[in-house]
Formats: structure tokens, sequence, C-alpha cells
DNA sequence: TCACTCCCGACCTAAAAAGTCGAGAAAGTC
DNA sequence: GACTTTCTCGACTTTTTAGGTCGGGAGTGA
């Protein structure tokens, strides 16, 4: 149940890429300082963002990374799934295909509500929503009840 | 981004017990073959959960363990804390002490609304639900959405 | 041709996940 | 009181994943 720092460090390179808009790419060192990852690694992540389609790249002097399409129809559950594989999985299987015996029969339908819940805020929220500070008015709702930040 | 065998584990050896009802103890294997665990592993997890306050066990002949409260008062979300800790984290920070640079600013909303969600159906569903293959309207209305079967 | 930057496989280390072993300690039975 | 049963629990193992690092190669622009 927890998101990996690969995951993150992909969402906030992505950020920093719609940040920077659709004028000239953008170095991964630059990428790599600004979000604090280490460049290496940030490397290997761009690659498979880049390997998914999300993100373009040139090489050489002027060369970089920049966003393959525009940063309103990126979404934070495109980015997670490039880098980590589809979301919410029960002992790295897709819930839907476990059996479970007898009393434990509804458990399923539990894992499938959490990955289901979990979509409709990763797939909800765009990289463009995250540079303008903007999230959608349900997400926000979720993040703004006091209940939200409390530790458990 | 996903459940660990051992957080599956101890909610379904949690359904079998509460699936006893407050007759006699259970015994350790056969909460291991009713729901296919392997059973030195699974003594450990009950051995959590029984320190965590969750479950009592007594040894011997006629020994076994039992839950320590009704199963309508235990949720998912207890079960799973009591084995795993803090439920969704972000490079096992939780994610409102993570501070994040410039643009990835609301990044932390996000996580956050995903945490709030996650803990929704968790904390609804408790092992009387699971067990009565009843879960509470707003759990079962996620799982009944066909898109929440689709694998990504 | 040269400097720059991405490309990418190989490698590494530490930690976590998942599970096994074996001795011991309480509880009930005969 | 011996015996059997069942939980207790630390130590150990094994496999996988997370989170990196290294170093050469290859495309690009000046």
């Amino acid at each position: 149940m927890r998101v990996s720092a690969k995951a993150d460090y992909a969402v906030r390179a992505a950020i920093e890429l719609a940040a920077a808009g659709e004028g000239e790419p953008v170095k991964g060192e630059r990428l790599a300082t600004s979000q604090d990852i280490p460049l290496q690694f940030l490397e290997h992540i761009l690659l498979e963002l880049k390997h998914q389609g999300l993100v373009r790249a040139r090489r050489g002097a002027k060369g970089g990374y920049w966003l393959a399409r525009p940063a309103a129809d990126v979404t934070v559950a495109d980015v997670v799934r490039a880098v980590e594989g589809p979301i919410a999985n029960v002992q790295s299987m897709p819930p839907e295909t476990i059996e479970y015996a007898g009393n434990a029969e509804s458990l399923r339908d539990v894992w499938i509500a959490v990955r289901a819940n979990t979509r409709s805020v990763l797939e909800r929220v765009t990289l463009a929503d995250l540079v303008a500070g903007d999230l959608p008015a349900e997400v926000a709702a979720l993040a703004a009840e006091p209940d939200a930040w409390a530790a458990r």
C-alpha cells in the first residue's frame, strides 16, 4: 500500500516538463536538480516514460526531454502506470483474477473497490492541474478534509 | 501501490475467525488449510494480530485463536494496519510530511487524496460485512461499476 | 570534428517480502 | 504426572524488489 520513490520521481519530473511548456527541451540534469532526484536514476525513469510514449527526447546540444502530449491530456495515473505497471495489485496479481475460498469471497470486491477509488483520483488529476496548483473539485475536497491529514 | 501477501493473508484469516463466531477457538492449522496459507507463516501473522490486540489465543488441546472484539467492530483497515503499519505511504514516509519543490507542490494533496479514498473503503468494511457477504452500500457501489473490473 | 546529451545494458547493495526451523511454554487429557 | 496438543517466538534462509551506480555508445548541433 505504498507509492514507490520511482513513481513519485516520475510524476515530479513530468510536472517539471509540463511547467516548461512547449518551448525548448529540458535537460535531464535540470529536472534532476530542480526536483532533487539522482540524475542517473532519473534518466532510466525518463527512458521508460519515453518508451511508454509519454515523453519525447532529443540528444546533443540543445537536446532534452519534453511531453509528447499536452499537459492537460496526461494524468498522474498515466505516469504512474508507465513506471509501475497496473495500479493496486494484491500479491502482484490483479484483484479480479484472484479466487478467494468460501468465507473470504467478498474480499475481492473490497480490493476492487480500493483500486477503483485510487484510480478515480489518479485518473482525474492531470499534469496541467498540478502545475496550475488547481486540482479537480472532487480531489481537492478529499485533500481538504482535516481527517485526511491525520497520520494513520 | 500493492497489497502484500501478508496483509491479504491476515484479512482472510481474520474473516475465518469472524465466521467461526464466539464459540470455541479455531486452530491455526484449520485457518491455514481453509484459506490455503502456509501454516508457519500464518502463525507469525496471527501472533502480530495478537500483539496488536485484535486476536486472542490459548495453547494446548482445545486451544486456538479467536477475535478479541465482535466482528462488526473490526475493520479491514484494522487488520491491514496491524501487519503493515500505516496505510498508503510515499517512499515510506507519510505524505503529509513530504515537502515538494516548486511546481510539484500540489502533488502532496494528490497522495493525501489517494490515501483518504483508500481509507474510506478499508475503514468502512468490517469482518462481519465480509462474512455476511454484504458490503456497505458505498463500497458495493464501487465494486459494482463494470469499469472497476477492467485491468489497468 | 567536437562537445553535448540522451540511450541503455550491466552491475551493485540494502532492504523487504515471504517463508522455514526448532526449541520451548502453557493447556488440557488420561 | 506423563503425554499430547497447540500456541510462542527468535533465528535463519531465500527470493525479489527498490533504488540506485557505471561506463560505453550513439545521435545532434555548432
